[in-house]
DNA sequence: TGGGGCCGGGG
DNA sequence: GTGTACGGCCCCA
């Protein structure tokens, strides 16, 4: 039988020997297909063949037999050499391989580190998310679940993808003691939408079994393709797999194999349905700053809950206002369901170009998506892949960062190199395996940093960004002739987009200690010449008379003048051979003394802020909405009394009592565990105190606090935000250390004293007085 | 008063 | 668990 199938997921079976692919046809049906055709295996290299099936035969004994042993040549370190390819179950390989390691060494074994279902999609060429035309034979029987045996595929080229069924789950588990414990606190609520229908299960009595058995029957008779959280990974499921564990009771959530199984980095995998947990989406994206379920949903202009619960409250709403809360989780779950709707296409196409499976392809690290990226490069090219091993982290110099001619400027174009780092690595053909520390014939040598490359040889990376940069264009080129807003439009633009992120990926994770193909002098190479590039387009710049305000790694902020700085643009490409474009035009922008600070106003009408206080979560909203405004008065009007009159204003609202108090609340992340602290700072402290109150930290978590009145440091005076008695908050902190700093730094470099602001804010001046500078 | 610890955001 | 450069807070000696 053939058809045609959408591939989403990849598993294996428990000893390592079968592939199990899960398509969906063009209905929406799932599909599981069964390849016994692949078998796992790694390779061996520089071992005397006799002695490795000796040392293979006493590790093994009687499953000697389930492996074979051939020869194959392959590129190992830039070298073609003999290898001996060692295939068998996944299992038994891992005896195997242990043998060898610990006979022969570490070196003299590749692969072994990769996964059997990675290989099958690195050596099978599998484009995950993507169309296959499918031979399959006689269905067989997996334990309750049918599947079939598959004969061939081949890809077919079809743009749209499958409608995916989703559910959304979220749910209350809620403790008087802190941080729910499996053991003792039963789960409360669990509200499943499915996008039409949302469906409440509330705990009624001391025992959840019987409901959450409710709720997996559910989940199966809705058979859903996708399983969507938020923080599902951290919290939900390990609770889930740890209550009912100890009961004896197994949790079921897949199709095939069912149990929740519990893999890689923290990810929960049902079979057979992918498991999206959308904190791990806006977790990587700097944009979402307290990466809550609320910022994803106003950034996709979803609708906002009619209130929004903290997690510390949860047990007093499940017992005082349990309705506020079930409707609570109720909009989490419809919201969710929304944001993933949004952003399916992007994730999908993530997957596509990386070869990670949807299933996990949020979980991996930005580091781990390229160098699966790049695994998929190198075995097409037939190269064995490096494992990756411990290394000692050293740091190397990175970016240029020139020192801002302080105050308020006029027409200021920015000029960016396109692409810095890539453009460079192409240029210089820098990749782990060409780059030498000493002279070679065919190359180029920086004497300053001792480094260099060889250019005898194509370097792997340079091929694999000029792939990227060229699948991009290619993309782009597409994208203009399709119209706006079309699915087409959308995923072709997620296409050119990931392209992008994954090129400019590639320097850094070269400079990465854990990378397999980490290249420390690779990655200090790129850094010297990117800083030797912007050095040198300064000095064209003084040469063509522009003059230079500021500029960071990759881009030159000069006074703007057509001519000039077209001239400038011609001479990059024409001397250094790199790109550079006019990135924007400021009217007018502000540089205060620091580097990385800075705010401007475009001609397009836009106001950029980078680097203040107003980007900042750890400055309370009060204090940054004001800045805004500030500069919003410098920059657009050009009126520095009204600045000052805003910030009056802002005092006097405070000390009236009327901000709201989540107005004033300071976000800091716990980066680490607690009892590895040696300071002592507020947001340290609050954890500090949520945790001898049975409350579980965890790294990552972000603490909002507020300041009170009293003396002595202030890391003794905040507490947890919901908990602050508004009458108690220390308005003087805000104003000194919130208001005042911020409206400082703005009007600083335009000659108003720290002083005067004081004699503002203490209502006895008026701001513009005589205390200059 | 200055240095260390810590954090967050920029390119 | 992609990289480095940087500013600025609070705390403490």
């Amino acid at each position: 039988m053939r058809g045609r199938y959408w591939i989403f997921d990849i598993a294996s079976d428990e000893k390592g020997e079968k592939i199990y692919i899960w398509g969906l046809s063009q209905d929406g049906t799932p599909y599981l297909f069964v390849d016994t055709s692949f078998k796992d295996f790694f390779y061996v290299l520089d071992v005397n063949i006799d002695r490795l099936k000796t040392r293979l035969i006493e590790a093994l004994g009687s499953r000697y037999g389930d492996i074979s042993i051939e020869s194959t040549y392959k590129v190992v370190n830039g070298v073609e050499k003999e290898v001996f390819i060692v295939s068998g179950p996944e299992e038994t390989l891992k005896l195997a391989s242990r043998a060898i390691t610990s006979f022969f060494g570490e070196d003299k074994i590749f692969e072994d580190d990769v996964r059997y279902t990675q290989k099958y999609i690195l050596y099978r060429g599998l484009r995950v998310c993507g169309w296959y035309e499918v031979e399959y034979g006689d269905e067989m029987e997996l334990k309750g679940y049918r599947g079939y045996q598959l004969i061939s595929y081949s890809p077919i080229e079809e743009a749209i993808q499958p409608r995916m069924k989703a559910v959304s789950i979220d749910f209350v588990i809620s403790s008087t003691q802190g941080s729910p414990d499996p053991d003792r606190d039963p789960i409360n609520a669990i509200v499943i939408f499915d996008g039409e229908k949302l469906e409440k299960f509330v705990l009624e009595g001391g025992n959840d079994v019987k409901m959450v058995r409710e709720v997996i029957d559910y989940i199966a008779k809705l058979d859903p393709d996708v399983v969507i959280s938020f923080y599902g990974n951290r919290t939900f499921f390990p609770y889930l797999v740890n209550r009912f564990k100890r009961m004896g009771l197994t949790m079921d959530l897949g199709r095939f194999p069912k149990e929740i199984h519990q893999s890689i980095l923290g990810h929960f995998s049902f079979g057979g349905r992918i498991n999206v947990d959308l904190y791990e989406y806006v977790d990587d994206i700097p944009f979402f700053q307290r990466k809550t379920l609320e910022e994803l949903a106003e950034y996709l202009k979803i609708d906002r809950p009619s209130k929004t619960i903290d997690i510390l409250l949860y047990n007093r709403y499940w017992r005082e206002y349990r309705e506020e809360l079930i409707e609570y989780i109720s909009w989490r779950a419809k919201a969710m369901y929304a944001a993933f709707k949004a952003l399916e296409g992007d994730i999908y196409i993530l997957s596509n170009v990386t070869g990670i499976p949807p299933d996990y392809v949020l979980t991996s690290s930005s580091g781990r998506q390229i160098e699966f990226y790049i695994m998929s490069e190198a075995v097409k090219k037939g190269l064995v892949i490096p494992r990756s091993s411990e290394r000692f982290v050293r740091s190397y110099p990175g970016g240029l960062v020139i020192k801002p001619v302080v105050g308020l400027h006029r027409d200021v174009c920015v000029i960016d190199f396109k692409s810095m780092y890539p453009s460079l690595m192409i240029k210089y053909n820098i990749s782990p395996e060409t780059v030498v520390s000493s002279p070679v014939e065919e190359g180029f040598f920086f004497e300053e940093v001792g480094l260099g490359v060889r250019i005898d040889v194509n370097g792997l990376f340079p091929e694999i960004l000029r792939t990227l940069l060229r699948l991009r264009n290619e993309a782009r080129e597409r994208l203009s002739k399709i119209p706006k807003g079309s699915p087409e439009f959308r995923l072709l633009d997620a296409r050119q987009r990931i392209y992008k992120i994954l090129a400019n990926t590639v320097y850094g994770y070269m400079g990465w200690s854990l990378a397999r193909w980490y290249s420390f002098e690779g990655a200090s190479l790129v850094t010297y010449l990117g800083r030797r590039t912007i050095s040198q387009a300064i000095e064209y710049a003084s040469e063509l008379g522009l003059k230079v305000i500021y500029g960071d790694t990759d881009s030159l902020f000069v006074k703007y003048d057509e001519a000039k700085v077209g001239r400038l643009l011609d001479r990059i490409y024409n001397e250094m051979g790199l790109e550079a474009k006019i990135d924007k035009i400021y009217r007018s922008i502000l540089f205060t003394e620091a580097k990385k600070r800075y705010a401007g106003y475009t001609y397009d009408g836009s106001i950029d802020i980078v680097g203040l206080e107003y980007t900042r979560r750890d400055w309370c909203d009060y204090a940054r909405e004001l800045q805004y405004e500030v500069i919003k008065a410098v920059l657009v009007e050009g009126d520095k009394k009204k600045a000052i009159d805003v910030f009056r204003d802002y005092v006097a609202r405070i000390r009236k009592g009327v901000v709201p108090l989540e107005k004033l609340v300071i976000w800091e992340q716990i980066t680490r565990n607690l009892r590895d602290y040696k300071a002592n700072a507020p947001h340290i402290e609050v954890a500090k105190e949520l945790e001898r109150r049975g409350w579980r930290i965890r790294r990552g978590m972000f603490i909002g606090y507020i300041v009170l009145k009293g003396g002595g440091p202030i890391y003794k005076r905040s507490v947890y935000y919901v908990e602050a008695d508004p009458e108690k908050v220390d308005v003087n902190y805000y104003i000194y250390h919130q208001l005042l700093p911020v409206v400082h730094r703005v009007l600083s470099p335009l000659g108003v004293s720290k002083s005067s602001l004081e004699a503002v804010a203490a209502g006895t001046g008026r701001g513009l007085d005589m205390f200059m500078g």
